[in-house]
DNA sequence: CAGAAATGCGCAATCGATTGCATTTATATT
DNA sequence: AATATAAATGCAATCGATTGCGCATTTCTG
C-alpha cells in the first residue's frame, strides 16, 4: 500500500556524509553542534521534507507528550468545555490530548484507562463514570507514579490532585436563595449518592435548611439518575405528596428543565407557584422561558487548571497533591425570582 | 523520578528462560507457539503485571492506531457530537482519537495538522477553520497517502473522502417553508462564502426564491461571521431597510437566537410579524421560547460515518473516494409557524 | 527404521531517534 | 613546535516489540 519513503535522520546523515547523532543533535539545537553544520542539516532536512517521527522519539524518551482525558460523555456541554480548556493549555505546552468517553459505564472506563496506560500517556485527567465503584484501574496510575488528576467527579479514597467545584456551597446557596425568595417547602432532586458531587450538593441543601431552622423532610428528596425522564418522574412524585413542595432544587439543569415543562403543562406557574433552580448553567438554561436559575460551573477554566496542574506534575515541578476547589456562582434567573 | 520498572517481554522471557520472540508471539496468539507455552507465558505476564508498550509496537509496525480529529471548537454542540460519534466507532475498532481545536485560526490548524503528522496518526478527520485558505498542510496527507476525511467543512480542491450535509437542499427547504408560511420578503444571514457549507445554504435560498418566482434582492443578504453579535448587527441592518424583510433565514442557530431576542425587545412578534429559521438544531433551539425552526444536522452520525470511512481506508479495504451527503431534516417549530 | 514433514522456538535485524563516551579536529598556550 | 585545551563529531547501545529465516525436535510415512 503506502510507499514507505518517509525520510529519517539517517537519510539526512547519508546525504551529508555525517552521522545520525549529529543530525539528531542539530535538529534539537544541541550546543555541541556548530552553527554551520546545523544550518546545512536543517537545509537538507527541509529539502527532503523531513518530519521527525514522534513515535520513535517517544519510545526512546519514555515520554509520549500525550495527556489522556476521560469523560462520561464528550457531547455534553460541561465536559466539552473542560476538554476545550484542557486542550488549549496542553497544546500550547506541546502536549497532545487523547480523549475517550466512558458513556458512564464502568466497564468501558476500565478498558479506556488501561488502553491509555498501554499507550503510555504522560498523565490522565478523568471524571469518573457514574457507575464506577471499583478503582483498581486508577490505582494503577498511582502505583506507577503517573500523574492523575480528577475533575468534577473525584474518588475520595484515592489521594491525588483534584479539581472540583464547591458543590456543598453551591447546594447551600441555592437553598438559601430559595428561602430568601420566600419559598417554604423546598424539595431536592438528587443524583447518585456514590458521586461526591451530588452527595455534597444534597448536604449543602440540608445544611441550609438547618441553618434557617427549617425542618428537614426526607420525603422531599428524590434520588435518581438525573436524566430528563427521571426529572419528570421525580417531580410527578413530589407534587403528588399530601404536602407538596413549593420549590425544587434540581441536581442539574436537565431535570430542572424537564420538571419545569411538566409543571407548566399542569398549569403551575413558575416562579410564582413553584420555584426552580438547576445546577451547571447549561447553555439552554439562560435561553429557555422562563430562564432557569442555576449554579455556574466554570468548565473551561476547570479544564485549563487540570491541564496546568498535570503538566506541572509531569514535568516534576511539583510533588504535593492538592485539591483545587473552584468557587461556584449562583446565577439568578426567572425560574426562582419572585422579586424579593 | 518515576522508577522505571515497567516489565517488558524480555523480563517475561528471562523469567521462563525462553526468547522474547516467543513471548511476543505467544501474547499475540501466533499459531506457531504451542498452547502449553502460551499459557505459561500469559501466566507470568499476569503475575508481573505486564502491559504491552504500545509505543514500541507502533514504531515497529509503523502504525499508531490513532485517528486525529481537528475541529474549529470542541466546545460546540455540533462538533462535540461529531467527536462523540467518531470516538465511539474508533474505540470499538481499536483506535484512539487525538483531538485538537483550531479555534478557527488557520495558523493553529496548520500547526495541529503537522503535529499530527509527526505523531503518525493513521488518518485525519477534519472540519477546516473558517480562516483557512491555503491547503498545503492537508495536501501533505494526500501526498503521503494518509487517509483524510473532511466533514461538514470540506475543501473542494482536495479530492478525498467527504461527509457533508446537503446544505443546498437545507437552504432550499428552509426558504420554501418560509414561503409556504406566507412570508413575502425573506432575508438571509449568510456565513463566510469561502466555506462551501455557507455558500451552498445561500444558493439553496436563492434557488428557492427563483423557483417560486420571487425576485432576488441582494440587499436582503448579509454576510458575516455568524456570531451572536454579528446576528444582532445584521438584523438591525436588515430591519432598518426601507423595505425590511418579514422573515429571516439565519445561517446558524446562534444568529437566529440573537436576532430573535433583538426583535422581541423591539416589540416585534415572532412568528406573526417576522419568521425566523436557523440552521444546525443546536440543543437550545428547541427549548427557547419561541422555539426555533431549524435544520437538523446529524452530528453524531456524521462522526460515526467519518470514523467508519477512515478506518476502512486505513485498513485498505477501500480505495475510491466518496462524498457522503447526509440528508437534512427541516424541524419546524414556533419561530416560523404561522399555522399555514 | 530411515527419511520426510511438521511443529516449536531462537537469532538477530529492524522501526527511528537519542545519548554517554570516545575520538577526531581546531584553537590556544608555553 | 609541542603540548594542553576546547570544540565538533562519530560509535554503538538503547527504548520495547516484531518477524524472516533457520535450527532443532517431534511426529508421520512407507
Amino acid at each position: 500500500m503506502t510507499k514507505n519513503s518517509e525520510p529519517t535522520i539517517h537519510d539526512i546523515a547519508r546525504e551529508l556524509k555525517i552521522s545520525a547523532s549529529t543530525v539528531s543533535r542539530a535538529l534539537n539545537d544541541n550546543p555541541r553542534i556548530s552553527l554551520k553544520t546545523k544550518e546545512k542539516i536543517k537545509a537538507v532536512a527541509d529539502s527532503l521534507g523531513y518530519r521527525p517521527n514522534t513515535l520513535a522519539s517517544n519510545l526512546r524518551n519514555k515520554k509520549s507528550n500525550t495527556i489522556g482525558i476521560v469523560v462520561p460523555l464528550i457531547n455534553r456541554y460541561f465536559f466539552s468545555a473542560v476538554i476545550s480548556g484542557a486542550e488549549d493549555v496542553a497544546f500550547k505546552a506541546g502536549y497532545n490530548v487523547v480523549i475517550s468517553q466512558s458513556n458512564d459505564l464502568a466497564a468501558k472506563e476500565i478498558n479506556i484507562v488501561q488502553s491509555m496506560f498501554s499507550n503510555r500517556v504522560d498523565g490522565l485527567i478523568i471524571s469518573i463514570a457514574m457507575q464506577t465503584d471499583t478503582f483498581d484501574h486508577l490505582k494503577l496510575f498511582q502505583r506507577k507514579h503517573i500523574p492523575l488528576v480528577f475533575f468534577d467527579r473525584a474518588v475520595p479514597e484515592i489521594d491525588t490532585d483534584k479539581i472540583v467545584v464547591d458543590d456543598f456551597a453551591g447546594g447551600y446557596r441555592v437553598t438559601q436563595h430559595l428561602i430568601d425568595q420566600g419559598y417554604k417547602r423546598i424539595g431536592h432532586l438528587a443524583g447518585p449518592q456514590n458521586l461526591r458531587t451530588y452527595f455534597d450538593r444534597k448536604n449543602g441543601y440540608i445544611e441550609a435548611l438547618r441553618k434557617n431552622g427549617i425542618a428537614f423532610d426526607e420525603s422531599l428528596i428524590n434520588v435518581n439518575r438525573l436524566t430528563s425522564d427521571d426529572g419528570v418522574t421525580a417531580i410527578k412524585l413530589l407534587m403528588s405528596l399530601p404536602n407538596p413542595p413549593d420549590a425544587i432544587f434540581c441536581g442539574n439543569d436537565t431535570t430542572a428543565l424537564s420538571a419545569m415543562i411538566y409543571l407548566r403543562d399542569k398549569g403551575i406557574r413558575i416562579p410564582e407557584d413553584v420555584g426552580i433552580v438547576g445546577f451547571s448553567n447549561e447553555p439552554f438554561s439562560q435561553v429557555v422561558s422562563p430562564s432557569i436559575s442555576t449554579i455556574a460551573q466554570p468548565g473551561f477554566v476547570m479544564g485549563q487548571k487540570a491541564a496546568e496542574l498535570i503538566i506541572r506534575k509531569i514535568e516534576n515541578r511539583e510533588r504535593t497533591y492538592q485539591t483545587i476547589v473552584l468557587p461556584t456562582e449562583l446565577v439568578i434567573r426567572e425560574s426562582s425570582n419572585r422579586g424579593k
